[in-house]
DNA sequence: GTTCCGCATGAATCGATAG
DNA sequence: ACTATCGATTCATGCGGAA
């Protein structure tokens, strides 16, 4: 079957209205930021991002399948010594139109931009917000796990007997039990913590994500033919690393430029269709580190 | 001068109402999470946990000095498959109530426990909020440095030009200005992302975090001599940390196990008052990773 | 062909200065 | 007084050229 790719010169509020409804299995997304990137999207003030988003949000709701996921990459900015609020506000307003706040992915990313002042460090990290549409979502965890590293396994192989006992009766029910199953396993999956360094080289655009990014969360919440969106495409990174992984793709920006940019970029993806499907594991290998 | 370490038995809601204005440096708490540890501390319930938990802040804000600093860990739990809003809330309404929500540090647990559950990975990190009275709080930044990464040993051979022309890049001040300050520096500030293994020894409480983790705090906001408050002690970590580094403390449960705990310690430290000032940084060794 | 090394740059933030 | 602009600060990464 052949994998398309739609993309969208226009404001994401009004083209997502022409979507159908429960037609999208993932969106990945990393709208701008309250005030950043006010060259190209205008710079959204912090004090009416929560309004400016819901209507897009309200969209993405109604696009996305009952079995969908909604993967949304954000972090508040620091304004008069004090972190804004918005994205706390944005949250509980989001769960007013009927949104699930299922997770919080932490983005920590190692070469966080430079920098000393004297009230603060640098920052190093990033929200990525799971949001679904009901409980029963898909979710194709070994697809994601990771080789375990040495540390793990000498950690579980040293657990005592009161260890395990402990920590049973910290977390709750059946726990601690399947601890010796974990003992043979080469792989183990991963925590909600994920460690990727930014993008530094030019992409032409000042916010690129790491293709991991999109990549992780691709194989984690979807599966071959699926429909994955990016209403903010900029670059086109969700696109691009959707189509090499054969999902159908769609992609809204409202910047001339980096429509014709990513319209491009299919274009030549297109013609090297006639690479095989097994091939393309080798090209998008994973980088998501373990710590 | 002698450092003083009080313990009272009591709820801390009405055992701060005796502390006076502006008294303390820094607070670092562990407050009961919403709906765990039923057993010792009653379970708060997740819907009820802000208006629970106001009253408390509201003391803390009153007792805190204007340069000091209040350090909260907290995470939400998984209610229904979602998380929860009680802290998204919790900053909301602490902010009314006059707290400045100055940053939020993330605590990434790198040895978090295994499991698997079939719509959600382990939760490998708790929130480190970090909220002050005024935008005039201290900071010792150099008291927290760590170790550069290996990218500096070939980078400080020769600096570039480029790093000598940003560097003089301002205008009419000193010639070559501080090369130096690169070539001596073997040391980078930190950034907000914590790495430090959960608490594995046996601790008689149930969410007992590691000492590594006031250790920090306490170094980073107060100097010796200041006062170190923890209203939710619990087995005493912040207050054993505080007392070895040689800051006074005061700590508050309402668990007679754990008063009793706590004070058993506190005496059998005191003993030991004979040791000398300088022997404490030798204890006290940082575990903060460099990842 | 590898490995090594130099180099630009990035969703930043603060404080001072200017309008 | 309140907002807008600007300079200074700083570290890890990936790329490309060189050995």
């Amino acid at each position: 079957m052949e994998i398309r790719t739609d993309v969208y010169l226009s404001d994401c509020k009004e083209q997502l209205r022409l979507l159908p409804d429960d037609s999208v299995d993932l969106i990945v997304t990393s709208p701008p930021y309250a005030d950043q990137r006010k060259d190209t999207y205008g710079g959204i003030k912090p004090d009416t991002y929560v309004e400016w988003f819901l209507p897009v949000s309200e969209q993405l709701l109604r696009v996305l399948k009952p079995t969908g996921t909604f993967v949304l990459n954000i972090k508040e900015k620091v304004v008069n010594g004090e972190r804004s609020t918005y994205v706390m506000e944005l949250i509980i307003e989001m769960r007013k139109q009927g949104w699930l706040w299922t997770e919080e992915f932490i983005w920590h990313k190692k070469n966080c931009f430079p920098g000393k002042w004297p009230n603060r460090f640098r920052d190093a990290w990033e929200r990525l917000l799971q949001f679904n549409k009901t409980k029963k979502f898909k979710m194709y965890q070994n697809e994601v796990m990771v080789p375990m590293g040495d540390w793990a396994k000498s950690r579980l192989k040293s657990l005592s007997a009161t260890d395990k006992i402990r920590d049973n009766s910290r977390v709750g029910s059946g726990f601690g039990k399947n601890i010796s199953n974990w003992l043979d396993r080469e792989k183990a999956f991963p925590t909600n913590v994920l460690h990727l360094p930014t993008e530094c080289s030019n992409k032409n655009h000042s916010a690129a994500f790491p293709e991991e990014l999109p990549e992780w969360f691709i194989k984690l919440f979807t599966k071959e033919e699926d429909v994955v969106l990016d209403p903010f495409m900029g670059s086109g990174t969700t696109l691009n690393v959707a189509n090499r992984m054969r999902r159908n793709s769609i992609g809204i920006d409202v910047v001339p430029e980096y429509y014709e940019m990513v319209k491009k970029q299919i274009n030549s993806a297109e013609l090297c269709l006639c690479e095989s499907r097994a091939e393309y594991g080798k090209k998008v290998k994973s980088k998501v580190q373990r710590v």
